[in-house]
DNA sequence: AGTTGTTTAAAACAAGCGTTTTAAAATATT
DNA sequence: AATATTTTAAAACGCTTGTTTTAAACAACT
């Protein structure tokens, strides 16, 4: 009962419904009956299929994680014989269209984005699988521009500044939208995102650089 | 049966009951029995003094809401006279401060968290109360650094990889925690941060300043 | 005190939830 | 073609949800 051949017009069905109605009502407000309906399939279809409704949960995720890290894996366009700035804008740009999709897995950046806030059991599944490996690509170019080790705490610290531009284009974009309805930060801007969060990261990175204690200090002119 | 007297030892009991749990739980896990079964009162007690669950859910919000702005208003520490990028720091460290804060209105930097990625029918209230003031002041500043209007595009882009880096820190606390068992990037990090912060953007706003009014530039000490 | 209005308490309500049961239909296998 | 297996369908189960009802306890005031 767990699954099987994993081939059923049903079962498709079912994943494809519940990704998407995972995504706008989140997994508690979910229900099986409102994505069974959405999938023409009857209620016990859930339970056959995939267990419960944890398991259909964990089965979509897993789907569409997979989908996502086929289509923009983390070095996409990144060559080992390019600058490590070069890497940056690349890590950036793929990362941000991985969550940014409109694609197919376009519901796989709003369940990521709720995991995020809202850690459900299947959490550590998504650290490990994808969370971590995307970190270790980014400590790494970090580190690398900086001339520092990948677990140097600015170089943490760095890292995170990155993610958190391009995770909050994403997650925020119900705030930006009203905030700001004639402007647009959509996935039709990526090139426009990435160039401005690697202009904007980069100078911060190389400000700390080489110098070893090189305070940095505002003064007039 | 809107809000009476607004003092009642399980009226307030039950308001900072819900405050814990809708934090923890998320609106729609959150259930009344169990906001009142830790403020020992009765079920019923919910819909007798807030009308039903959004109206204590609303109350819970706006009380919590003017708690945090009173205690980190957003202009906290800015003085007219000083300089813009003094500014800038000033506004992270409150806001920092704000979401971050590990004292009463904890709870409020969790709800809100949780609205930005998941807006509730109380979305409106958030935006328009404090996040559009916040961010009318926070474009100032970084349009002021910039030389631009402060609702010039890339004034806007970079106000938000601002407010996308502090909220990161927030938000991704449980993936930042199991990413890296041994650092911590919590309340107690809250002036390394804004340092950080401060540091990371401001090398890349004064990249895009205009080059008619630059009364200020970055020397080293 | 006695009356009024306010607050608490227990119990029950209707609705919705995930899940299970049962059996019929569809598909594959021999 | 007949049998065995897998998949679908309808109905109901047990449980939890938010809310309501009813009445008792409390407080305030004349």
């Amino acid at each position: 009962m767990d699954d099987k051949k994993a081939t059923s017009k049903t079962r498709l069905a079912i994943m494809e419904a519940a990704g998407k109605i995972f995504a706008e009502e989140g997994y508690p407000k979910a229900t099986v009956r409102d994505i069974c309906r959405q999938a023409d399939a009857n209620v016990a279809a859930v339970n056959y299929h995939f267990g419960d409704k944890k398991g259909l949960y964990l089965a979509v995720l897993k789907h569409y994680q997979g989908i996502a890290f086929q289509t923009y894996p983390p070095d996409l366009g990144i060559k080992e014989t390019q600058m490590p700035e070069e890497k940056l804008q690349a890590f950036i740009r793929s990362f941000l269209l991985r969550i940014m999709d409109d694609g197919r897995p376009t519901w796989f950046g709003k369940l990521l984005a709720r995991e995020f806030t809202e850690p459900t059991w299947a959490f550590d599944i998504l650290v490990e699988d994808m969370i971590r490996p995307s970190f270790q690509i980014i400590t790494g170019i970090v580190g690398a521009i900086m001339g520092k080790g990948k677990r140097d705490r600015k170089v943490l610290l760095s890292a995170m500044s990155i993610v958190g531009q391009c995770l909050y284009f994403r997650h925020s974009y119900p705030v930006i939208t009203r905030l700001f309805p004639g402007e647009f930060f959509g996935p039709k801007q990526i090139e426009e995102l990435t160039e401005h969060i690697t202009r904007i990261s980069l100078h911060g990175l190389l400000q700390d650089k080489s110098a070893k204690h090189q305070q940095v200090k505002i003064c007039k002119k």
